[in-house]
DNA sequence: GGTCGTCAAGAGCAGTGCTCTCATTTTCTC
DNA sequence: GAGAAAATGAGAGCACTGCTCTTGACGACC
């Protein structure tokens, strides 16, 4: 029968579920090279050989992991955009900012899985090239909308981007529809500017220099997004 | 004797500089996480235990290589900037700003040692301050010579800074003296553009994406360097 | 009812960081 | 120069890791 397989798989899920949700706290803790198979078997009760079941590599747990954090960060980007006036492009861009900040600080070992360095001998699959784009689809949308609604207005100071960049352009214009060559690189500039500030002060760059990192961080987000050239004020 | 003292210490000297060596090799190839002292041991002919003799653990080996590295890219950066006129501020900007990609480019593991995700479990010591702001000695110079020199012209386009971060200002302004606290923030931004460039690009945020790597990264870089008011040509 | 797939459990392998002891060698001191 | 002291290398061992293999039990399906 159906239902009773389905009894089966429900309980596997929930397992799966369960085995995430303790290796997630794992991370929190240790960091993810300090998550062990073992450990977390030991948590759920269960033989280090059983964890095997459900993910048959410490790689494949990891994968789960960075697929979850890669969502969850999407998720709290989208909300913080939409808490917005739509026609607010830079009060946008500064939520999303904030949003990608306060995730990070919240959940400094997840960011690092993410951002940071690579774990050594882990080779991401292609499982979570979709979910780390998500948030650069709201990413790019504000910028794109700005540009739609007429709003977009890069101060004159970059000199054009070189032809030969013209094709990845065309590929970044995937989230960003509709902007100039120009506009993208100054898009980039921006993502790898918050990103950036975001490391450095998870990773301890900012130690023993920089003590207000709220308002620097919000002080610099605002010269980037003046440097894409969203507009200072709201509206009209 | 003194002489005899001192033919122990060589040895001794001479053995820590092979063990640093064979630990930078196994760095390169499996990672920072992967650095086995029982593998560098097997490599020198030891048995393991001899090489706590000579770093009491493995963070203090890992120490040892983090202080290397920040000396490293901090000897690229100088070599970087005197080879360029000392009036050319925009193409000492770009020429360190290469030689920070180029060398994490050739060093990937070292890098992400230095400015990726910290080693779980290692908490840097207080040696590794000096040599990790030896680079920003550089950077900072760029920046307060162009301005002495009155070349300094950062566009109108970000509000000043809030005043609460003067305090943090000063703090900069050991490494960048005279410069305004405007300025200051303008060299964080471009400063963790930088490195979050270099980031993305070493660990992967750029794949499938942008396939001009080096032309997008100078492209970008002298975006900021404008950002920050230093000269689109070189002399007068 | 029999068969087959799924599962937990345990033993085991090869590797890790690190500690301890013991013998040897080198250095320092009287 | 003889003896004490310090430094060094070797080996065994502990607790831990990821991962594999085998065994026995349980549940689902024909």
């Amino acid at each position: 029968m159906n239902a009773s397989r389905t009894a089966r798989e429900r309980v596997r899920a929930e397992l799966i579920r369960e085995i995430t949700d303790i290796a997630r706290r794992h991370l929190a803790t240790d960091g993810a090279g300090g998550l062990s198979l073992r450990a977390v078997a030991r948590d759920m009760g269960m033989v280090s050989s059983a964890i095997y079941r459900y993910f048959p590599s410490r790689d494949d747990l990891l994968t789960a992991l960075i697929i979850d954090g890669y969502n969850a960060i999407g998720e709290a980007v989208e909300i913080a955009d939409t808490g917005c006036a739509r026609d607010d492009f830079t009060g946008r861009w500064l939520a999303v900012c904030h949003a990608v900040r306060t995730w990070a600080l919240d959940h400094p070992h997840e960011h690092a899985l993410l951002y940071g360095s690579p774990v050594p001998g882990y080779q991401a699959p292609e499982d979570t090239i979709g979910p780390a784009t998500r948030y650069t689809v709201v990413y790019g949308r504000i910028i794109s909308e700005a540009h739609v609604a007429g709003r977009l207005t890069p101060p004159d100071m970059c000199p054009a981007p070189p032809e030969v960049l013209s094709s990845d352009a065309e590929a970044v214009r995937q989230v960003m529809p509709g902007v100039s060559d120009d506009v993208v690189a100054r898009g980039i500039v921006a993502w790898t500017g918050l990103f950036g500030m975001v490391s450095f002060e998870l990773f301890g760059q900012f130690n023993n220099v920089i003590t207000h990192r709220r308002e620097l961080f919000e002080h610099n987000m605002l010269c980037l997004a003046h440097l894409i050239g969203l507009p200072p004020t709201p509206g009209a």
